[in-house]
Parts: C-alpha cells; sequence; structure tokens
DNA sequence: GCAAAAGTGTTCTAGGTACACCCATGT
DNA sequence: ACATGGGTGTACCTAGAACACTTTTGC
C-alpha cells in the first residue's frame, strides 16, 4: 500500500493507434474484460509506472497490443475531467501512433484481449470519453497531413506515389490530382526515386520512392 | 492520509503566461520559497486538486497569481519525466495563458510571492523543466500567430493596425511591411473598423479596430 | 514648417488549381 | 486488342513580397 498527504490521481496513457487498411482509415480498440465499461470497446492504454516515462508508457502500451514498434508516436491531449472515470480520478495523457499497414500482420501479438480495428467512420460505443480523444486524434492527423510528411509513417520503406496519394485521400475523406500531387510531393525534395519498379496487375509498373529521412517526419510548406 | 494499492504520481498544472510589456514579448515568474528549488524562479501553478478539472487548475493558478481571468488559455503538453521532481514522481499539465497589456496593472494580486515578468530572451535559471515548457510554448505562439487570430488576445478591446503589427513583430523578432501586414489583416474579415481614433503624439490619429469574435481565436488561411 | 506615425497601390513572383492524353503491362 | 493503372505539361489564378510617397496631427 501507498500512503500520501494529499489524494493523488491516478495516471494512464491511452494510444490511438491508426493504420490503414482495406483502403480505410482504421483504429486499434481493445475490449475491456474488467469494470468499469466491461465488454465496452476502448483504446488501448493502463497505468503509468512510477518510474516509468511517460511517453514510454505509451510506447509499452503499444507494443503490447500491437507488437510493433519504431513507428511514428506523437503526444495528443491529456484529458482530466474528474469524473471521467467512475472508480477514481483518473487522467489519460493520449498518444497517436501510426503503423505502415505491412506492419499489421503482428497484431496477434496482444496479451489475449480481443484487439480489433474499426473503421474511423464506424466506430463502436467506446469506454470514457475515448470518442474525443480519437476525435482529437483525427483532427491532429488531418491538419499534419497538410503541413508534414507524417503520411509516409502509414507506408513501408518503399512506395510509389500512387499509394501515397491513396493515404491522403483516405484520410482526408477526397480525391485529388494526380498530377498536381505528384508534382508537390516531389517539389519538396523530400522523396528519393529509386531504381525499383513494381508490377501490380495488369498494367504499366509503377515506380518506387523512398523518403530521405526515413521515421523522421518532415515539416512541409 | 490516502492510501492505494498502486503508487501515484502527483500531478501539477503550470502556466506559461505571456505578455507583451515595455515593447518585450514577457513571461511572468515566481520566486520558489520551498523546497526543491528553493529561491529559483519558476513558472506558477500547483498541485491539481482531486475534483478538479485540469483545467479549472490552471484558471485558478492563473488567478491567483495575476488576478485575471477570462483570457486565452490553451493545453500546451504534459511533461512526465520520472525524475523531473526530485521529492517524488509528478507530472506536469502546461498551459499557456495571453494576458492583454492593460489587464496587468494587477499583478499585486498574487499571493504575495515574488511574481515578475521577465523578457523571454533574458530568462534566469528556471526551476524543474520549466525552461523546456517555455521554449514548447514559444514555439506554439509563433506557430499559431502563422495560421490564427492569437494576436488579438494580447490587445485590448479596441486596437489599432500599428499595435497589432508591433505584436507580430515582437513576437516573431522581425520588422513586417506595413502595407502587406495591413491589406492581409483585413483581407481575413475579422476586424471591424471602428469610428473611433486615437490620438497618441505629435502625429496623425489612428484608426480603432475589434475583432468581430472577440475573445475566439479564429483559423486564418 | 517640421517631426512623427498613419495610411495607401502597383508590380512581380511562386504556388496551387484545373484539366486530357499517351504508356507499359497482363490477359 | 483491350483493360488497367502509371505517368506527364500547360494555362490560369491567387496570395505573398517588394517597394515610396502623401496625410494628419502636435509642437
Amino acid at each position: 500500500m501507498y500512503t500520501y498527504e494529499h489524494p493523488h490521481p491516478a495516471v494512464t496513457t491511452d494510444v490511438v493507434v491508426f493504420t490503414i487498411r482495406d483502403e480505410r482509415l482504421q483504429v486499434l480498440l481493445v475490449k475491456r474484460r474488467n469494470p468499469p465499461f466491461t465488454g465496452c470497446w476502448a483504446l488501448p492504454g493502463g497505468f503509468v509506472n512510477i518510474d516509468e516515462d511517460i511517453e514510454a508508457c505509451a510506447l509499452r502500451e503499444l507494443q503490447e497490443e500491437t507488437g510493433v514498434s519504431g513507428v511514428f508516436l506523437e503526444q495528443l491531449y491529456t484529458f482530466g475531467a474528474p469524473d471521467r472515470d467512475p472508480r477514481e480520478r483518473v487522467i489519460t495523457v493520449t498518444y497517436y501512433a501510426l503503423v505502415p499497414h505491412d506492419h499489421i500482420r503482428i497484431e496477434a501479438a496482444s496479451d489475449a484481449s480481443a484487439a480489433t480495428w474499426f473503421d474511423c467512420t464506424d466506430l463502436p460505443a467506446l469506454a470514457f470519453d475515448h470518442d474525443q480523444v480519437i476525435a482529437t486524434a483525427l483532427k491532429r492527423l488531418r491538419a499534419k497531413l497538410q503541413y508534414s510528411t507524417v503520411a509516409f509513417q502509414f507506408l513501408p520503406d518503399k512506395f510509389t506515389l500512387s499509394e501515397l496519394q491513396r493515404v491522403y485521400e483516405i484520410i482526408l475523406d477526397q480525391t485529388l490530382d494526380k498530377r498536381n500531387f505528384r508534382r508537390r510531393m516531389l517539389s519538396y525534395g523530400l522523396l528519393a526515386a529509386t531504381e525499383e519498379k513494381v508490377r501490380n496487375g495488369n498494367h504499366r509498373p509503377a515506380r518506387l520512392y523512398r523518403p530521405q529521412t526515413p521515421g523522421r517526419v518532415e515539416f512541409i510548406k
């Protein structure tokens, strides 16, 4: 047991894990097996250990639920309404992560709780204020697409410009002009053309590009 | 005494209070009177009460230290390195506030601790990781000048375009072209010209403008 | 009449948008 | 040969940058 002179809130991290699957922007949710909100879907997350850095905690949760590491993770917002958890005062520091679609076979690494991907546009009822958290993450992600290279984080090391364009179109939910898109992306000088091409069906093979600074999200504009 | 099965961190809020004084961007700091860092300068802040919303806590700290309320306040970032406070684990949710320069006579409302304004470019040694917090706040403020009307929050209800331009110049630390600045600001349609003018010295009086949505920060661009 | 800040227009450039056809491949 | 997605160029428009003089006031 741990005692304090003044009451202390509990602190958790919750992570909005985004990926692109089946041409949709999806979020990872887990089914709660304990009260409160037993049986309800919720963001993966948990209590911050007393000697653990907050971001390290988010990374750990991400690793436990998806088996992935080395992916983009950024602090989002801290939610702390006094009544957001019925048990005790819980303040949650939220993060969002972007997982490349070729990494997500590893989802079995989850700790046996049912972890499932949901379309962002078709979410179930969520525990706590997790609907707010996801809404905030979506807003941030959409904004960040416009002034940075975050979109690269959804894709493997090498990708085609059409794949990149699809990422933008799916997240922003609008079609983009192919010529303008390609010119703009290349004009930033943040993509290097490789000599490789991929044959992907009954049509001309597409050139692969790779980020100049893989893993790093650069500002554009 | 309060006891928990698992150890809980303490949670504080710290507020970076910005104002423009003497043609400089300044931050409010208080001198610490208790360990750790006794005698050191620090951001105003304190522990979150167990039933208090986090933003309400930041507002309360702001009120206690400056006597001001109804000013712009926005969550900044949550800092929680395990060793950032030598006493116990403390996670701090930071905010930044913008105070109009005509409100800051009220600084005597402070709870007797020495609260003083410092130039952002000439800060003393700071307690904890408060230098990082201020650096983060400055970055956010500069970014936000570019795509929103935050700058209005430094000024009284009515102000001249020259005053507004000075706010931009002081924060961005660069001179701006008067004609381009005025055209751009007016083009957003977020400022209403009043019929009033201020005589301010041996020169032509300047027209006063007021925000279309006072208190609200709008996005531009 | 002079000092001092307020106020005002035009030109140029760069980046964004709109838009239609040929190319390389598999079947 | 045809279906499929890959790849390319030009004209237009708008927003931002550069730049200098007249106006109104106080002394």
